[in-house]
RNA sequence: GCGCGGUUAGCUCAGGGGUAGAGCGCCUGCUUCACACGCAGGAUGUCACAGGUUCAAAUCCUGUAUCGCGCACCA
């Protein structure tokens, strides 16, 4: 039978069995009637069409994590599943496979293209879904949602109705991050600063009213000069003072342009003089506004310049129209100097461009419930893990701008507005003001009735404008009631603001509550050279390989292994091996344990002996770390006291000190208790593993007979396992336990620095320093791989027999005629200094008067204990040495 | 510029006033009847630097250097 059971765990099949079982029997079901304390967790919902890649992995199996927990110490878990149509995303994807076949969207028209979007999603939708249920995802799956489910589209139209009804959603035209490739409007958030290298260009404009006189100006955007309406210094800078009123000649177009005078000017940059160009610069859009410029827009939403740059640039892309308006400028002998310069753009999150600031209408939230937010975060009312993270978010509260929500997409929550016909092109060219625009306008989840005198707004809602009701938006009233407030929220840092803040100011301001309690912050995930993982950088894993090759379990274990608070995580498929490698030891510890003949029934187990106490109450003060470590989130401590415990503490050290225990020539009674006490472990072992290596701990449970037919793990309850435990009993067994392995590890020492192979039976004689070390000497054979430990308290060695001073006595290890009295001189000098070295660190605090004053009682009996111990130890050693030489 | 984090063994990192740790890697020896995805042993550290507080500092404080990240500005 044991024969039959393969040496390395291969998960594959394993997993699947399990986690079909799993479905089948519908564990992963919450259900909202139960009167279990509920604990719930909504996924950060993945793009729809995405396919999962390592940070998917770390994040899903830290929820499951959680999730599996929870369960077992007896809660009603819903974790709610589900995706999101990630509306840029999915459309720039779609858009450059239809480029690909030479088509374009808007010769396309809307139906066509959202039809070629439906067909994309049909096709490639669910990937991400089927790759988180082999991690082993336990979602609740009959709860799966999507962000255009019929009623989660409902739910999204209507805040935007309630919002534009309080107020609080308008219309207006801003200066907004307009992306040339996506042609939209981004948030704040979707542009991320890049350091970009490019020229400072050093130009002169000549001034109006005296000819002959230049302004030197520089910049590292020519291109758009041709949309500067003005020039600006400031007020305190004495080198223009006296041009200030005057004007200059922008080169081309040709036009005399304003000279004017503004704070914003920075003195020591450049040439302390900004051209001003209103129509693409924020900050020169409101200079403009203060000082009444005119705002030129020169280019296209394409990015290309267009007829208002001049024939020479028309049709022109922005960054070739750079070097020609620089040469251009040359030409005219106006170009003073090009200087290399690096400063930060601001690109394009998902095309990776630079973004455009462009002035446009469009639509703007003014956040809700924004002093609720702030404050259920600063107060702990909601926590960060890591804790850090509270102050980014304090930041960012404290500094909102409002929010752009419309995106000139087709792909998303159509903006529920509708404009008569009749007055469509007034509204949209922003020739009526605000009050006279909502007259008109129809607001509603619904149409007008006479849809046909209406045309609706063109544009669809940014992306989270829906995700930020996922926590309450993805339940049913039953389930709303049970679940939420959610429990536990796992997301990255870098979606702080994008949805973070915005649930908690959704939670608020929809439901009346703080959206869930806790938020964890998993680590980013880097390559072995520290750069992020990216599709682009071709450094990402396959997934699917590596749960393959490592199995979910391995890959799970592997992760979370070394998965910090905090930092980032240096990714290395070695730490799936691990992970692999540990599912084997745990496998092939059980396959031994199946291998063990049972003792006839009947029997009456023996007592426990030291080893059985000693393992089970580390096996108890495992379950303790365990308990703070889930406390406080601390996955990588608990992947690790697993690992620790079982591949140390049990594997070698426990059963190797009972295998003669469990042979035939064992007593039945002590053989009885030995299964017993190894089941004990098992058992609770493989509950304790259970969340972060689910198929393997359910297979064992299985096959160790500890369920019950049709029962599963994942669904047992841990607080009944522990067992009564005697403290004194307890702490004695377990310092004779140190003891011996402290001692083996002296002996095996001996062995090896002798070269003698881990496998040779070696005759040892003990002068014992207590009494009953004698009768582990069995044991300490088995450990040590000794064929004889003679006791002998008064044995006179030879002159250079091996030796060492052990915790269980001094241990010598007769050599016949092998002994090098230098080797064994050399060797125990060496351990002697290393003794003096620590004797000497001792004595040196303990001399102190102001240590033995001022330090506490028990730092300094813990002293001078250590002194004793290391003196005694020394005085053994400096007897032995002298026993060789003489 | 403001804020946050890091700098500990060859590598990746834990620790956080009282004897410097783990995993991997490295070296040596083992086909020991659960496991070579294994077993046993070993070597390796000015805990970035400089001051300070303390009986005692890798740990606390201040500053410096350096590497990341975020925010704001940068024409």
């Amino acid at each position: 039978m044991a024969e039959e059971i393969s040496k390395v765990y291969q998960p594959s099949e394993v997993e699947s069995k399990w986690y079909a079982r799993w479905e089948e029997a519908k564990c992963f079901q919450a259900d909202e009637a139960s009167d279990r304390p509920a604990y719930s967790i909504v996924i950060p919902p993945p793009n729809v069409t995405g396919v999962l890649h390592l940070g998917h992995v770390l994040n899903a199996t830290i929820q499951d994590v959680l999730a599996r927990r929870a369960r077992m110490m007896g809660k009603e878990v819903l974790w709610l599943p589900g995706t999101d149509h990630a509306g840029i995303a999915t459309q720039s994807v779609v858009e450059k496979k239809l480029r690909k076949e030479g088509k374009k969207r808007r010769d396309m028209g809307r139906e066509a293209f959202l039809g070629e979007v439906r067909n994309w999603k049909d096709e490639h939708g669910g990937i991400i879904i089927k790759q988180l249920k082999r991690l082993g995802a336990s979602c609740d799956w009959d709860r799966e949602r999507y962000t255009q489910d019929e009623d989660y589209v409902k739910a999204v139209l209507e805040v935007f109705v309630k919002l534009y009804k309080d107020g609080l959603i308008y219309r207006g035209e801003r200066m907004v991050n307009w992306c040339p490739v996506s042609q939209t409007a981004l948030s704040d958030e979707e542009v991320i600063k890049k350091k970009s290298k490019g020229f400072l260009y050093f130009m002169r404009y000549e001034i109006v009213e005296s000819p002959g006189e230049f302004l030197e100006i520089a910049t590292t955007r020519p291109e758009t000069l041709m949309g500067d309406s003005g020039v600006a210094v400031n007020p305190k800078d004495p080198r223009y003072a006296h041009l200030v009123g005057k004007h200059c000649w922008r080169p081309f177009p040709r036009k005399e342009i304003p000279i004017v005078a503004d704070e914003h000017i920075d003195i020591e940059f450049g040439t302390g003089v900004l051209k001003v160009t209103p129509a693409h610069d924020k900050a020169d859009y409101e200079i403009g506004q203060r000082h009444g410029l005119e705002v030129i827009d020169v280019l296209n939403p394409d990015g290309t310049l267009n007829a208002l740059a001049g024939p020479d640039f028309e049709g022109m892309d922005r960054k070739d129209a750079r070097e020609k308006a620089a040469d251009k400028l040359e030409e005219m002998e106006l170009l003073i100097k090009r200087e290399p310069y690096e400063n930060e753009v601001g690109y394009s999150e998902r095309a990776d461009v630079p973004v455009e600031p462009r002035l446009s209408l469009q639509w703007f939230l003014r956040y809700p419930s924004v002093p609720e937010a702030t404050k259920s975060v600063a107060d702990g009312d909601i926590t960060f893990r890591p804790e850090r993270w509270v102050k980014t978010y304090g930041h960012w509260m404290e500094n909102i701008q409002d929010w752009c929500i419309s995106r000139q997409l087709w792909w998303g929550h159509r903006i529920p507005v509708w404009y008569p016909k009749d007055r469509v092109k007034e509204i949209q060219f922003g020739e009526l003001d605000e009050e006279e625009v909502r007259k008109l306008i129809h607001v509603g989840t619904v149409p007008p009735a006479d849809a046909e005198n209406w045309t609706q707004d063109e544009d669809v809602l940014d992306t989270w404008f829906s995700s930020w009701l996922w926590p309450f938006a993805t339940m049913q009233p039953d389930t709303r009631s049970k679940f939420f407030p959610t429990t536990d929220l796992v997301t990255g840092p870098d979606i702080i603001f994008f949805w973070v803040a915005r649930m908690i100011m959704a939670g608020y301001t929809f439901e009346e509550q703080l959206p869930f309690k806790n938020v964890f912050f998993t680590s980013l995930i880097r390559d072995a050279r520290g750069r992020k993982l990216s599709k682009s950088l071709g450094n990402s894993p396959d997934c699917l390989i590596l749960l393959d090759e490592y199995g979910a379990d391995g890959v799970r274990f592997g992760l979370l292994r070394i998965a910090p608070m905090g930092s980032d995580i240096r990714y290395d498929e070695e730490r799936m091996k691990e992970g692999r490698n540990f599912a084997t030891k745990l496998w092939n510890a059980v396959r031994f344990r199946q291998m063990q003949t049972e003792v006839r029934a009947g029997v009456v187990p023996a007592e426990p002996g030291i080893y059985a106490t000693d393992i089970l109450g580390k096996l108890d003060a495992l379950e303790d770390k365990l308990e703070t470590a889930y406390g406080n989130y601390r996955f990588n401590d608990i992947a690790n006291h697993l690992y620790e415990f079982f591949w140390t503490q049990f594997c070698s050290w426990y059963l190797e000190s009972v295998k003669d225990d469990l042979g035939d020539a064992a007593a039945p009674e002590v053989k009885a208790m030995t299964l017993q006490t190894l089941d004990k472990v098992y058992r609770r072992f493989i509950m304790l593993l259970h969340p972060f290596m689910p198929h393997l701990t359910e297979e064992l449970w299985e096959r160790l007979g500890f369920g019950q037919e049709g029962q599963f793990l994942m669904r047992e309850e841990l607080a009944a396992a522990r067992l009564p435990w005697d403290a004194a009993a307890g702490a004695e067994a377990q310092s004779r336990v140190a003891a011996i392995q402290e001692g083996t590890g002296r002996a095996r020492n001996l062995k090896a620095e002798y070269q003698l192979g881990s496998n040779r039976s070696m005759r040892f004689v003990l002068k014992p320093a207590n009494d009953w070390v004698a009768g582990e000497v069995g044991t300490l054979c088995l450990l040590i791989g000794a064929s004889e430990i003679a006791i002998d308290p008064d044995y006179q060695s030879e002159k250079g027999v091996p030796a060492a001073v052990t915790a269980l006595g001094e241990l010598y290890m007769p050599l016949d005629g092998l002994i090098d009295i230098e080797e064994e001189t050399k060797r125990l000098q060496k351990e002697m200094t290393k003794v003096e070295k620590e004797l000497e660190k001792v004595d040196k605090k303990l001399a102190n008067p102001n240590f033995v004053d001022r330090a506490s009682t028990e730092i300094v009996d813990e002293h001078r204990q250590r002194r004793a111990d290391w003196d005694k130890r020394l005085e053994q050693l400096r007897e032995m040495l002298a026993n060789l030489a003489g």
